[in-house]
DNA sequence: TCTGGGGTCCTAGGACCC
DNA sequence: TCTGGGGTCCTAGGACCC
């Protein structure tokens, strides 16, 4: 079992470290006021909650609520709303993998708040190297993690919500120095949608089969699981019964896709803007590609109404291939307003939109033709774009209609309640005084 | 009035080729 | 009425994740 490709060697084990309730406790650190009460963090737009803390759980606030239905109480209960602020989640975040790279003999990043880890030990000994983790990143950052041990990543992340819901563990589960009973007495407790892997949809069709907790499906038969449903959901009971079979990715591959997407906070309703929406969309989705390295040679440029709306449902789509693989924001630029030209309604009230890159590769390969400008000319404007953005900010400039840095179209995005950048922003670090 | 954004993998089916 | 058998590539859709 140990043998076998992508599992740990011999005396391994895995951790799942994650933050809780990371937006919300990368905001705490930084706002005091903020300890203790409820608080819930918005997605973009301030549309709804995408992050609760314990307290605002506690109100029976769930995640995905929309933050108009909650406005107006929120001042009644002591509910405090903050918009997302992605610059201070994503520098703590690399702030917390760093630690944590540091205690462990591999490490995967598995997402914003949560990375696999290789210990090795006796279990007694994981015991301490998991509350020494959680101290350190604590002392270091301020934030709360929790750590699930167990011999495959599915146990791991279930050892991680044991740790989670149960504070008598103190933020540590390790399956390996649980009593058994105690252990099979939680799976039997514990629905089968709270795996990894289970979503509600496969929690319907197999509690039509009986399968309720995770102990059933830990019980199951892996060859019918795998007739019935599918290869993943096999790895899951396989995993559950402590065989390794979902593969470490420390190397982070490249990824396969791109996607700048975004709501409006007034719906777009012209040709003519939904033409320049295009056209920054496209040129932020090559900013990024520009940024890993890489170039798309697939296009889609998708609009759309609001699935809330009782009005004519609307979703232009059209995708094209581009003539060779490019991260030029002129080219990207000009491919997203043309495709979505023809199928755009005027007066249809739009409320968001975006472009999705794909069949990605590395960069490097020489384009295939030139047009007005030579290849090196046009990768220099790229990463111009690219330097004077990321110094100056995404409106401070932009190609043709995109360029528009006097005045924001009224449907850009809202962040009404946003914290201040404390890390990433000279002019917006906390201020500290002592008496 | 007001409801997010960004990914991955697997599977089935069609187009196309020999 | 009979009307092969594979293989590959691509896409759309479904399901999941955070």
């Amino acid at each position: 079992m140990s043998d076998a490709p992508g599992t740990a060697a011999s005396g391994e084990r895995i951790a799942l470290v994650d933050v809780n309730s990371f937006y919300v406790s990368c905001e705490r650190a930084f706002d005091p006021k903020l300890a203790g009460v409820p608080v819930v963090v918005l997605s973009n737009n301030d549309g709804c909650v995408v992050a609760r803390s314990d307290e605002a759980k506690a109100l029976g606030i769930k995640t995905g609520t929309p933050w108009f239905q909650l406005a107006e109480s929120a001042p009644q209960v002591g509910l405090i709303q903050r918009s997302s602020n992605y610059e201070l989640y994503g520098d703590l975040s690399s702030r917390v993998m760093e630690l944590l790279g540091r205690y462990a003999l591999w490490q995967e990043v598995y997402s914003i708040d949560e990375s696999f880890l290789g210990l090795a030990g006796t279990p007694a000994e994981l015991d301490a190297q998991g509350a020494t983790i959680r101290a350190a990143v604590a002392r270091h950052t301020g934030l709360p993690v929790c750590v699930g041990i167990g011999s495959t990543k599915t146990l791991a992340k279930f050892a991680n919500r044991i740790a989670k819901q149960n504070r008598h563990l103190q933020g540590v589960c390790n399956l390996d120095t649980m009593d058994p009973v105690v252990v099979d007495t939680i799976m039997s407790r514990v629905p089968v949608t709270g795996l990894w892997g289970v979503g509600s949809r496969l929690g319907v069709r197999l509690a039509a089969l009986g399968i309720e907790s995770v102990a059933d499906l830990r019980a199951a038969d892996p060859a019918m699981i795998r007739r019935k449903f599918s290869v993943i959901l096999q790895r899951t009971v396989l995993e559950l019964n402590g065989t390794s079979c979902i593969p470490l990715d420390d190397e982070r591959a490249d990824r396969k896709q791109l996607i700048f997407s975004r709501s409006f906070s007034t719906p777009v309703t012209t040709l003519a803007d939904m033409r320049q929406v295009m056209s920054i969309y496209a040129q932020q989705a090559a900013a990024r590609l520009e940024r890993e390295g890489q170039q798309a040679s697939v296009l889609t440029a998708y609009a759309g109404t609001s699935h809330f709306s009782t009005s004519a449902a609307s979703f232009p789509s059209a995708t094209v291939r581009l003539a060779a693989p490019t991260s030029d924001p002129v080219l990207l630029s000009r491919a997203a307003v043309n495709a979505l030209d023809a199928q755009v309604v005027e007066g249809v009230p739009y409320t968001k939109a975006g472009v999705m890159l794909s069949g990605l590769e590395a960069a490097g390969a020489q384009p295939l033709f030139e047009e007005f400008v030579s290849a090196q000319e046009r990768r220099n404007l790229g990463e111009l774009l690219g330097r004077v953005t990321d110094k100056y900010g995404a409106a401070s400039i932009g190609l043709g209609i995109a360029g528009m840095a006097t005045a924001k179209p009224e449907w850009t995005m809202s962040r009404k309640y946003s914290s201040p950048r404390y890390t990433t922003e000279w002019s917006e670090l906390p201020v500290v005084k002592a008496n």
